[in-house]
DNA sequence: AAGCCGTCCAACCGCCATCGG
DNA sequence: TCCGATGGCGGTTGGACGGCT
């Protein structure tokens, strides 16, 4: 069990792989697709086990990889993204394009944990370390309650004051086998995250407390989670000035993607498109990429430029799925790439779903969440570290654009930010339902 | 110069989910 | 329904490399 039958064959090379390795791969797959894995090396011509092929393909060859290091952006996604997620690299891969989950965990576990813990917040809890104790403690204590007794233990942690644990119990609940999942209450109102999607429905929850925080004051105020997870700071700026985008922003601006593949394998969608913004102090960087409108309809392709630390333009042509690295890449030759991977056919229950999520959007609380912009507290992750950006470019956002002109982004997003700030107020909203939704049922 | 150590990352391994016969 | 094949995911390993002593 575990290895794939052409493992057990002979001769099968293993270990770094050789350009000219990649170069058959490369070839095979230009031409012909990868089809079947296990068929791919005999076809091919290669010593490898189809497994290896994969991995190479997937992880080295495809050429809509991004090279180079991750920029603070890319970095903060990751964090923000791993605190709702979890260790599910695929899926926080989905929502990074160009980048491979290998390469994300990588970068996780050598470089972002160390800085994370160097900014006192553990990598695992995403909480200050202060109160990992604590809350090691407290995890010890859920993984060995029954569902019946964890409710005199939660009025317990409630009684410290701990309601930033919520989400990461919620989270971490939806990772526990079915049978040690546990009801999760979001502070202590009565709204409960059920043991099941408990990440999804967490935000569910948290829209509808939103709902209530122009009007009443609610024990479930989205500030409870500020100063644990900074997309919480989105949240506020999503429906604030629009003075601030970071994170979860960035999340796949196309959720229908998000929505109906709920098998999450899917989200490397050639269609799937993500944004990028910037940094929590810096202003607005993102085109708007659909109006609330659109939001099912119309697949939007925007292209977009990661101004990095080391200075590496990279900029992301999803109409051609192509991807430059200072123009490094041909937009043909990433054609055959995703346009092998067909797309994910939209079932009537999706649809339904779309449809009710649709109607969520343009439902009225979510109008009335503009108090919002009044909490503002930074996140743990926003430390002093965070360069704010100076300079964006955007690709033109043409039909489909191999050429992949740039033209300055700040000479444009002002003007577009204010046209359709009411429509991001929806739009990221809906990323992190979207996040939330596509990743965890 | 040589050895040690830490970091990075490509690749492997084991497991699980899904699919099709 | 069962079972083997396959795809995919996350954890782990080990080699390459650079810095330090």
């Amino acid at each position: 069990m575990g290895r794939h039958s052409c493992c057990y064959k002979q001769k099968l090379r293993k270990g770094l792989w050789s350009p000219e390795e990649d170069e058959k791969l490369l070839n095979y797959i230009t031409k012909h697709g990868h089809g079947c894995w296990s068929s791919v090396p005999k076809l091919a011509g290669l010593q490898r086990c189809g497994k290896s092929c994969r991995l190479r393909w997937i992880n080295y060859l495809r050429p809509d990889l991004k090279r180079g290091p991750f920029s603070q952006q890319e970095e903060n996604l990751i964090i923000e993204l791993h605190a709702v997620l979890g260790n599910r690299w695929s899926q926080i891969a989905a929502q990074l394009p160009g980048r491979t989950d290998n390469e994300i965990k990588n970068l996780w576990n050598s470089c972002i944990k160390k800085k994370l813990r160097q900014r006192g917040i553990d990598p695992n809890t995403h909480k200050p370390i202060s109160a990992e104790t604590e809350q090691n403690d407290h995890s010890k204590e859920i993984s060995q309650l029954s569902p019946t007794n964890y409710k005199s233990n939660e009025q317990q942690k409630a009684s410290v004051g701990s309601n930033e644990l919520n989400l990461v119990e919620a989270v971490a609940n939806s990772k526990q086998p079915e049978n040690h999942r546990y009801p999760v209450e979001v502070s202590s109102s009565s709204q409960v995250i059920s043991n099941r999607n408990s990440t999804q429905e967490f935000f569910i929850d948290r829209a509808a407390c939103s709902s209530h925080e122009g009007s009443t004051t609610t024990n479930c105020r989205p500030s409870d989670f500020v100063g644990y997870f900074s997309f919480q700071h989105h949240h506020q700026s999503n429906f604030g000035s629009s003075s601030d985008t970071m994170g979860l922003n960035a999340v796949n601006p196309n959720p229908t993607f998000s929505f109906l593949n709920q098998n999450s394998r899917s989200n490397s969608d050639p269609q799937m498109v993500s944004e990028f913004s910037t940094s929590m102090s810096t202003p607005p960087t993102l085109l708007p990429s659909m109006s609330s409108g659109s939001l099912f309809g119309t697949r939007v392709k925007p292209s977009i430029s990661l101004p990095s630390d080391n200075s590496s333009t990279v900029s992301w042509d999803q109409s051609s799925a192509g991807y430059s690295n200072n123009g490094g890449f041909d937009s043909t030759a990433a054609a055959f790439s995703w346009g092998l991977m067909p797309e994910v056919p939209v079932k009537s229950d999706d649809v339904e779903e779309i449809n009710k999520w649709s109607e969520y959007l343009h439902s009225p609380f979510l109008m009335g969440a503009n108090t919002m912009q009044n909490i503002n507290q930074s996140s743990p992750y926003n430390s002093t570290e965070i360069k704010p950006e100076t300079q964006y470019f955007m690709t033109n956002n043409g039909s489909s654009s191999t050429s992949a002109a740039t033209t300055s982004w700040p000479h444009h997003h002002q003007q577009a930010s204010n046209l359709q700030a009411s429509s991001e107020m929806y739009t990221k909203d809906l990323q992190r339902l979207a996040v939330a939704f596509g990743q965890t049922l």
